[in-house]
DNA sequence: ATAATTTCGTTAGTGCGACTAACGTTAGAG
DNA sequence: CTCTAACGTTAGTCGCACTAACGAAATTAT
């Protein structure tokens, strides 16, 4: 599950070098390793984690709700329920209000989980910025927001 | 192969909203989608535009050669450039100096295709970094090559 | 009231990129 | 001459993004 191809940024073409898209994407295959790897100690995927977090900061919820928080598509939501669900860290169960949906609630063992979780995405992030100063982590993240305010909005 | 399910920023949780891994992830993915749709329009992919580029810039190549300086996978390169060969942009031949190895060539018909996905590339980087300052894609730039450069050797 | 439309959860499936395993062929080193 | 390593190839796994279609339930328009 390790290993690592990636490029020798020394003898790459020079076209590639310094192309922002290209960057982001190994960037974020840095970053997506460091978290995956670590969430996988704790057989977690990003997506458990994203769906744990919305609970615990904004009740319980529908899928469809936890679907537009997360940007976790509905279709594959419910994957990430069931499992979430068979490992007693979410309950579903049909809202009565409105029987089309199904509201899903944190269990304590669930927000026990999280925290754990919490302590691997920091450890990841620590990994990931590791050449950062305080300084540019800030300017990174800050242009980063730049960039998906613009395309998150149409 | 539109659309865009992102994730609605102001109800995201927390947590979320400012995690370097996240931001990197989601800005890639839209990278990865001005890029992907402007060569899809000349069928082509990234890889092939990788596979092109390099071979212009440091000539005939072997495809494990290739593998380091563009960082596809040797398995996944096959295909890459079977498809190449079978639209004329390069050729294979068995490298007599080391038969293991082919020798793969950028034809003319290839260097004029690379000059049209130079263009897509432009303008696809131009979309991506609009919302930034000049400052600002340099700053992004320099702080990428730190986290690459960082996680790349070793 | 009833018909038409919309929302929600679900199933199934596609496509792509990253990555591993295994294998035959060929080269190079001892 | 044998052993090992490199190359290209085939096949397959995994995670994520994304689409299509559908039944059940709710909302709306008539």
């Amino acid at each position: 599950m390790e290993g690592g191809h990636s490029p020798d940024e020394a003898n790459a073409p020079e076209r590639l070098r310094a192309l922002p898209s290209r960057l982001l994407n190994l960037a974020a295959g840095y970053a997506q390793r460091q978290v995956g790897e670590r969430l996988a100690t704790l057989d977690s995927r990003k997506w458990h984690y994203a769906t744990l977090a919305a609970l615990e900061e904004f009740g319980p919820d529908s899928q469809s709700g936890l679907s537009d928080r997360t940007g976790i598509y509905r279709s594959d939501l419910v994957a990430t329920i069931n499992e979430l669900t068979a490992r007693g860290l979410v309950v579903r169960a049909p809202d009565p209000a409105d029987r089309r949906r199904n509201a899903i609630t944190l269990t304590d063992e669930g927000r026990r989980h999280l925290k754990h979780l919490d302590l691997l995405i920091a450890d990841a992030q620590a990994e990931l910025l590791a050449p950062l100063s305080e300084v540019d982590r800030a300017e990174l993240t800050r242009i980063l927001k730049l960039i998906v305010g613009h395309h998150s909005r149409l």
